[in-house]
DNA sequence: CCGCTCATGTAACTGGTTACATGATTTA
DNA sequence: TAAATCATGTAACCAGTTACATGAGCGG
């Protein structure tokens, strides 16, 4: 028996549009992709072909409703949470986490070292600096947002920054010790 | 005008399994998929569907080759990298990596904290203590897995499982930050 | 009035997924 | 000889992507 559209799993996005929306309800589906936009991490592009589609899947599912807001300035659909929808997201975040998501780690980086035999000694070096220069910037970068949403309302907002921050710096830290292992590895 | 197959990028799919054909040649298509579900990483399934049209791919571009190895017990293509695979591999790892390779991260357990608005104060401890049990059991695991490799031949898978340990070990921490401010913070 | 932001969508495509299917060879 | 592994694939599906399209309201 094939299961039916109500009782499949939410994806990714869908879980990602539910999270909002308990943050920013009542929130347009604009408002939604423009979280995803202004977002650092670069998942999810927050395209119209795939939020607005999302959004219908949700309201399809009774997990969101939407207002219709006349009175402001310009017509536009607001969602909230339904009933159903608090408990779906309760049910995601209660434990235990699926092993895939704790397991879940992609880093391009990473991979590519995997393969940095296929280039000279040099080469490697030069990869490495690279990789470290921008590995560097990106921990200022998440350490100045987590500053930033320090003192600012959102604890979560705060603590999840948090985590990019510790991420960032953790792969400082393995590039610079790469790079003293290749340096003393026999080119 | 419209890109040509053949100058369109690579997947990210299509550049791992260049890599492992760097690394595995010559290897068969059955091996590579093994790579991809022997690994740690859930990013790819190394499903048949996935894995066989890619190899076709990179062989339509030129980009690997194969020989039917007909001496061995039971035949096979195996496949090996071309030089324009090797021009691609090297463009592939050559600095600059793009941005996006770099602040690429998405985590599924972070992208909850985000969110832990939604449960009580002590439903968000017991999400915490979860997460940071299974944290503590992924950077047990990548340290066994780094251990294991390093003696082995290859540096590089070596020095890429490191960046697992640091990752895992960085999550570690960060969620033991967490919980001592959540346990600090009003319920 | 021109252009920007708000707001909502569709169309064509793509690159994955699961599930299924087949057959040869090795091993218990 | 039965089961596991090696080896190669196809079919149906799905959730994203980019690019395009439209129109209202607001600020310079």
């Amino acid at each position: 028996m094939p299961k039916s559209r109500s009782e499949r799993e939410l994806s990714r996005l869908e879980l990602a549009v539910l999270g909002l929306v308990s943050k920013g309800a009542p929130c347009t589906t604009y408002w939604i992709r423009r979280q995803f936009q202004g977002s650092p991490s670069s998942y999810f592009s927050g395209s119209a072909g795939a939020v607005y589609p999302a959004v219908r899947r949700l309201e399809q599912r009774r997990l969101i409703a939407a207002t219709t807001e006349r009175k402001a300035r310009r017509a536009s659909r607001r969602y909230r949470l339904t009933p159903s929808g608090k408990r779906a997201i309760k049910a995601w975040l209660l434990p235990p986490l699926p092993a895939a998501d704790v397991a879940f780690t992609m880093d391009p980086v990473r991979t590519r070292v995997y393969y940095l035999e296929a280039l000279t000694a040099p080469e490697r070096l030069k990869f490495v600096d690279n990789a470290l220069a921008q590995a560097r910037l990106q921990a200022t970068l998440a350490q100045a947002g987590s500053v930033e949403r320090r003192e600012a309302e959102d604890l979560f907002d705060y603590l999840g920054s948090l985590g990019a921050v510790h991420e960032a710096r953790a792969r400082v830290r393995w590039l610079e010790q790469v790079r003293r292992t290749l340096e003393q590895s026999p080119g």
